[in-house]
RNA sequence: GUGCUCGUAGUGAAGGGGUUAUCACGCCUCCCUGUCACGGAGGAGAUCGCCGGUUCAAAUCCGGUCGAGCACGCCA
């Protein structure tokens, strides 16, 4: 017999139908017993009685099991249906006792997360956990097809490099067939050197930061979605940007509005084009409202974040919020100053919801402004390996261009409202956890 | 990395010098025909993270160690 869906049960009142996945809850009444199966569209209701329940005697929650019977409607029933007069056939018997309840809400306090994480392919069978990983699936999904609706190219580029060239962040080392590797700190170089080809490019694969970061929002494996864009102009990628997220934001909530509810989870209050605010002016609001002032510095505090992120919410009805004109002691060699001040770079962050969740700058296309910012900037030698091939794309001609790099686990923690990223990430990888 | 806090049945917690180490959920047995965090009765399950010290006596106090969490630092 065909198997049938849990989530179907209703378009089947009156039939025999099967229902194969995993036994998810027993309720058993005495002379009415309840049997829980899910499956990957959900939960059905079955009702079982006598020498058929007593197949399951001993059995634990996750034995894999095939359920016949007929279809029935009742109201009592979650979804209107449910399965009566049912035949149990045991296809994969588990008798080991769940470490972890999966039929109720999952405790998500801070100090339980590495309990919640050494037991991950447990814990996501709770249909409450499985929202977070719906809605990120649902998060890239939206943005591949924004992306390829305005005409981007989706491309892979190497995570394996020769050595790291970019700076900035730790990078990790390894053994490569007795020569040293690095593992990519970001897909920049190559994003960079693809608009000359394709124009507008973009990939959401993981990136790798070797630093010490014990916080709730770092790790050392994760999902940037990066994307660059040539022939456009920094207020343009800024609009662009926003856009996305709204796009994302939007088809989040009509897929699963109704799970994130349970998590209590808001959807986010956003203009159609997010505020832009300097960094001075940040740093002078943030001044003016707290104890601390941190105007002399060239980045944000997090707490800053904070603040900014929940003004912008309270007086400019956006809860995200572009950070633009940082000063240039801060920039990277490949972003472009501005035209007008040489003191500020083309750049921004994006905050929402009072974490970065990307930056979003201009880059230098010029080939002899980039070869001396090269130089003077990073200390690099242009004829390097590392960074020839680069230069190479700028000198046979790349437009003016500018890009992001998104992290798709804060985005997600943010729009279900989860305090540390590692929630958001199906194995997450820190400075103490290499597994499962 | 620095600072602070925390490690007690499978899970989550209480207990802070002498207890049979407490509770909830889960698990096992029994009762229960509309449960949906079902309900009721009973039961099993813990060398109190590890090592050392103080003490007549340590889960409890002290030192070390390992592990965890948070804040900060670092961070396209």
């Amino acid at each position: 017999m065909t198997r049938t869906l849990a989530s179907e049960l209703p378009l089947h009142i009156g039939e025999t139908i099967t229902l194969k996945g995993w036994l998810h809850k027993k309720r058993l009444l005495g002379g009415l017993n309840f049997i829980t199966l899910r499956d990957r569209s959900g939960l059905a209701q079955t009702l079982i009685v006598g020498d058929e329940l007593e197949k399951l005697r001993g059995l634990q929650i996750g034995t894999v099991i095939a359920l016949t019977g007929s279809v029935v409607a009742d109201e009592r029933a979650p979804g209107g249906a449910e399965l009566h007069d049912v035949q149990v056939e045991v296809l994969v018997p588990v008798t080991d006792e769940s470490p972890i309840e999966i039929d109720k809400p999952l405790n998500h306090e801070s100090e339980n997360l590495d309990t919640l994480f050494d037991n991950r392919v447990i814990g996501l069978r709770n249909l409450q956990e499985q929202t977070i990983f719906k809605v990120q699936a649902k998060v890239l999904e939206t943005a591949r097809k924004y992306f390829i609706e305005n005409g981007f190219t989706e491309m892979n580029t190497p995570k394996l490099l020769a050595e790291a060239t970019e700076g900035g962040a730790e990078v990790f080392k390894l053994d490569y067939f007795g020569k040293e590797a690095t593992l990519a700190q970001s897909a920049q170089f190559y994003k960079q050197m693809m608009v000359g080809v394709f124009e507008r490019v973009f990939e959401t694969n993981p990136t790798y930061r070797a630093e010490q970061s014990a916080t709730t929002r770092h790790m050392t494996e994760y999902i940037t979605i990066d994307a660059e864009m040539g022939f456009i102009e920094f207020d343009d990628l800024l609009t662009f940007t926003s856009g996305l997220i709204n796009a994302v934001i939007d088809a989040v909530w009509e897929s699963y509005g109704d799970q994130l509810k349970k998590w209590n989870a808001n959807k986010p209050v956003l203009t159609a084009d997010f505020p832009r605010i300097p960094m001075a002016e940040v740093h002078a609001l943030y001044a003016k409202n707290n104890p601390d002032d941190y105007s002399a510095e060239d980045d944000l505090r997090p707490d800053e974040e904070r603040w900014i992120s929940d003004y912008a919410k309270k007086n400019l009805g956006s809860e995200a919020v572009f950070v633009t004109e940082w000063p240039t002691s801060s920039m990277k060699f490949y972003h472009r100053k501005n035209a007008e001040n040489p003191d500020l770079a083309d750049r921004s962050d994006l905050l929402f919801r009072g974490i970065e969740i990307a930056t979003v700058p201009m880059r230098e296309n010029r080939y002899d402004v980039l070869v001396e910012q090269l130089k003077t900037i990073a200390h690099g030698d242009p004829e390097h390996p590392g960074f020839k091939y680069y230069l190479q794309a700028f000198q046979y001609g790349l437009p003016p261009h500018g890009g992001f790099g998104l992290g798709l686990e804060r985005l997600t923690e943010k729009i279900i409202g989860l305090n540390n990223v590692k929630e958001a990430t199906l194995f997450p990888r820190d400075i103490n956890r290499l597994g499962p």
